[in-house]
RNA sequence: GCGUCUGUAGCUCAGUGGAUAGAGCGUCGGCCUCCGGAGCCGAGUGCGGAGGUUCAAUUCCUCUCAGACGCGCCA
């Protein structure tokens, strides 16, 4: 279904081209001054130009037009004010019919596109054998929004965790643990048998292993050499190496899913940068075959500099000199296979801002050797920075990296702290703060620009008061609360119908609600989930002003309650609707 | 050096080619004490700076200042 909004632009367009105007000057948007307006048309002082006429005059022919028309009694009020805006109020009955009819539409009026994309998500950006720290918060936290928007929309959508697992890292870990245990039968190079099901290590050796094989390398040429060297035997299938190399794999994703699941994050689809591996060859032969790969010190690389370029690009690196692959080789792998897989329209990327230029080469090159086609949009969506409270990257108090499992047990415990005075039983205050304390973390995130650093502030975000995810929670709990005592009263009414009673909080409410469809699809086309935080930040801030202000349940007056609780519960269903799109859930009391 | 991004209230963040630039927190003053007070009203300070385009610029363009980030064998 049409949004309010463009109901209203249809009889104002309709307006200017009856009144002789192009109706491309009737354009409605949601008033800047709400103290004059609800809605406005500001089309009359772009048209004066056209029309050698004062703004206002126009202004006044098309308002003209309404007032008598068809539709006038969708306004409440339409005038013309100087010097040509048109100011809109609608009337509480056409606000109310549209309304219901949200109410009835299960997709609470947003039209699943006609045309539905397949598109790839990259997104979460974890590596075997290391813990997720803050870094993989914004992307995992973000790319988990997007999909459910796109989702919504109507689209294909396969989220792709896309698991670093092919790197040096891995040469690392088996060198040290050669190093220390000799003995294990993956190092025998005689041995043909079967290797043990079980892995000679656990996530949290790993994650004491891998720092410290990386540290001591940087120190340690002959070291960093035979990592090197376990790297490449691994690649070229050795089986032992292979052996380990599947243990860090099962071992990792046991762990990063018990995460991710606690972060209500997750994906599609588990690939792995290994996966790609076998496309390799094929591509890099395509691409020396059509002549876009030449070697340039020593390397294999694909120019990728354009004439209307203001900086030096430099080429994409397809081998490196000693004839190793490397991160774009891998990535421009798996858009040959994620092609050949699903056949996207639209590929995403979630990932820190700071890899932009190297994603431009990467989608240039991709573009340029035709390993995708014009036709498929390439989207990088880089994210900011979060910063601690003095605006720097956020670490530990010892300048460590923060591991998010601490992180996440931190509000965790913060959360608990504040509700330790509830009546309510200790487990389920437990329960209930890791709930809050994800809508905490999670909106603190999402309702900033994506690309634009923030600053985590736990008291801030975890305040109850304010544009935070516990407020909206509490706003929802509220209503869930009123629809209970309702149901106790046995007062909850029969059919779904809202009816217009004149109320000026409840016209507020409706004018919020209206503007859903604005707001969702702003955050689906701009890959922008901060728009939707700030559209159940103004609703719940509208709701609440209604509830203060008015009785619905107790109000003894049966059909404004009825329509008030009904209304009540199309605001609990955006609410949901909208943070189940952040990927929050709504705990039943708080 | 070249380039990208950012600069809006004391702090954290929204927003816009148009009429008086918004919110939260904090501060100060007040109201309401009713279905969950997590509510409401008021006071106060701001578009980094300078030009330009436009009837109209915080928004678009140029320059400038400040900060963050990036610039072939890491990912």
């Amino acid at each position: 279904m049409n949004s309010f909004i463009n109901n209203i632009e249809g009889i104002i367009k309709k307006a200017f081209e009856t009144a002789g105007y192009n109706s491309e000057y009737g354009k409605v948007k949601i008033s800047d001054r709400p103290d004059l307006c609800e809605f406005q048309c500001n089309g009359a002082l772009s048209a004066a130009k056209e029309y050698h006429k004062a703004p206002f005059m126009i202004a006044d022919d098309v308002v003209k037009v309404v007032t008598e028309g068809v539709n006038a009694e969708c306004f409440e009020d339409i005038q013309s004010v100087k010097p040509g805006f048109i100011n809109i109020k609608v009337s509480p009955s056409y606000l109310v019919e549209y309304l219901n009819s949200m109410n009835e539409d299960e997709n609470l009026g947003i039209e699943k596109s006609a045309t539905p994309d397949t598109i790839v998500i990259d997104y979460g950006g974890a590596n075997v054998a290391k813990p997720l720290h803050v870094g993989h918060l914004r992307s995992a936290i973000i790319g988990e929004s997007l999909k459910r928007i796109l989702k919504y929309k109507g689209h294909n959508v396969v989220g792709d965790v896309h698991l670093g697992d092919w790197g040096l890292q891995i040469g690392l870990i088996i060198t040290e643990l050669h190093k220390r245990q000799p003995d294990l039968v993956y190092f025998d190079e005689s041995y043909e048998g079967e290797y043990p099901e079980e892995a000679p290590f656990t996530m949290s050796d790993l994650e004491e292993i891998y720092p410290y094989a990386n540290a001591y390398s940087k120190e340690h040429e002959d070291y960093k050499a035979l990592a090197q060297t376990a790297t490449q035997e691994l690649q070229s299938g050795r089986r032992g190496y292979r052996a380990i190399w599947q243990h860090i794999i099962d071992v990792s994703v046991a762990d990063l899913k018990v995460i991710y699941t606690k972060l209500n994050v997750s994906f599609d689809l588990w690939k792995k940068e290994s996966d790609a591996q076998e496309y390799i060859p094929d591509m890099i032969h395509d691409m020396k075959e059509g002549g876009y790969a030449h070697i340039d010190q020593g390397a294999l690389v694909v120019d990728v500099q354009e004439e209307t370029d203001t900086q030096t690009i430099p080429p994409c690196m397809i081998l490196k000199s000693n004839g190793a692959t490397l991160y774009n080789t891998t990535d421009l792998a798996t858009i040959v296979e994620r092609r050949k897989l699903f056949n996207p329209n639209r590929i995403v990327y979630v990932v820190d801002k700071r890899q932009s230029l190297y994603f431009e080469q990467v989608f240039r090159c991709a573009r340029k050797t035709k390993i995708i086609g014009d036709d498929v949009t390439l989207k990088f969506v880089g994210f900011g920075t979060m910063n601690g409270k003095d605006g720097k990257p956020f670490k530990t108090r010892d300048g460590g990296v923060l591991r998010l499992e601490k992180l996440i047990q931190e509000v965790e415990e913060s959360v608990e702290e504040k509700m330790a005075d509830r009546d309510m039983d200790e487990a389920l205050i437990k329960e209930t703060a890791k709930i809050i304390g994800l809508a905490a973390i999670k909106y603190g995130d999402l309702s900033n620009q994506a690309s634009k650093d923030y600053v985590f502030d736990l008291d801030r975000f975890t305040s109850f008061e304010g544009n935070t995810g516990p407020y909206i929670l509490y706003t929802a709990v509220r209503i869930k609360s009123l629809l209970r005592k309702a149901e106790e009263l046995n007062i909850l009414p029969a059919d779904e119908k809202i009816v217009s009673t004149g109320n000026e909080a409840e016209k507020n409410v409706s004018l919020s609600i209206v503007k859903w469809t604005e707001a969702f699809e702003d955050a689906a086309e701009n890959y922008a989930p901060h728009k939707i935080c700030q559209y159940l930040y103004e609703l719940s801030e509208s709701f609440n002003g209604f509830y203060h202000d008015n009785k619905i349940v107790t109000n003894e007056n049966e059909d404004e309650r009825a329509s008030w609780i009904n209304l009540s519960k199309l605001c609990l269903k955006l609410i949901e609707n909208g943070l189940d799109l952040l990927g929050l859930t709504i705990p039943e009391q708080m």
